[in-house]
DNA sequence: CTGGCGATGTATCGCATTGATACATCGAGG
DNA sequence: CCTCGATGTATCAATGCGATACATCGCCAG
């Protein structure tokens, strides 16, 4: 999950760890938060696993004696992390209906073949629905038995669960003709 | 948070941890999932602070030699419990505006003044359209430079911000005239 | 010109949480 | 009778979070 976050952004351009966190939270990060206390130590899994490389710059002449002693570290992707995100890109992982994992993929679905895009579109419909019965069939057994303000909440909660399934049928749409989504409305 | 869940759950009536959780991901859980990992461990952190009890039946007669032997517990609460329930409802925590605590405290709605109501209210819309600037800012300023495909995202997800506002809106005014909320649309 | 302040940058620690799994009982139904 | 699904308690490794520490740099107000 946050790998292959990182091996995407990184598939652009070789990054710092605090440019990295500022864009998981800006672009990917609708539906998740990432910190510093797993950043850092995914990226070390990542480079004990071959997928990137840390471009230290020379630790050689340090004047300063104090044991701390710190250098600025560019995080860049090797040939092995390449070929790990185009196999993480192809495959329809289940993770890829849940909410963090939908989000993620889908902001590289730019990258991913059309028919890996329809598919997983249509997991993530089928996983919503899937909670959008359950909402239903819960509002309508506690109904009469719950105060207004559970109701209302749970109605919410329907409601913006309803409107997930109709974005995904609109994208599903537009991946079935060919078209590419977002071309309609301009600015709210 | 899932204190406040399992305090407010328990003052309907006792509970196994089995049924604690199902509520929590029907009832609570819109914004947040809730798994045994967590419970039993808060549960007994719960027990040692003295608001919960444990209602075990009696493991007196055995015949089972086997080492693992499990009865049912009914969990409910104790008289602090009921107290601290009382004090985390009234008091307007940093928390009850983040997504989890905010679903669990709204939950708990129709046991609370006015006054506290109105006030997560508000602080719940501030911290929403604080959210709404960010992806609105982030939106603007590299729109051109992405792709459909996360642009879509962005915008799905400034939309599902914007009616989260709005609903806080109706709330709000609600609130204020004296009048319960989801009078209005009876069923979708 | 200097002192502070905010952005950039790397890193770790304790704790909570997840997701999977194990184990056990019980009622319903083929 | 026997299996299957619901009920029920519990733990473990892996992972993530929130806070914090430490360091450098540029900018600009006093």
């Amino acid at each position: 999950m946050l790998q292959f976050a990182i091996l995407g952004l990184l598939h652009d351009a070789p990054m710092h760890g605090y440019e990295l966190r500022k864009r998981l939270n800006s672009q990917l990060g609708m539906f998740r938060a990432f910190s510093y206390g797993s950043l850092y130590p995914t990226l070390r899994r990542m480079r004990e696993a071959g997928w990137i490389s840390e471009d230290a710059p020379d630790p050689a002449a340090d004047p300063k004696p104090l044991a701390s002693r710190r250098g600025k570290i560019a995080y860049k992707l090797t040939a092995e992390g390449k070929e790990r995100f185009q196999t993480l890109l192809a495959e329809v992982h289940p993770d890829a209906y849940e909410d963090e994992g939908f989000g993620v993929h889908f902001a590289f679905f730019a990258q991913t073949d059309a028919s890996v895009r329809l598919r997983i579109l249509e997991g993530r419909r089928r996983h919503v629905e899937e909670r959008r019965e359950g909402l239903r069939a819960a509002l309508s057994r506690t109904r009469e038995r719950l105060d207004n303000y559970t109701l209302e909440l749970q109605r919410h909660g329907l409601d913006s669960v309803d409107r997930e399934v109709r974005w995904l049928n609109e994208l599903i749409a537009h991946e079935r003709a060919g078209t590419p989504p977002s071309v309609t409305h301009p600015e709210q």
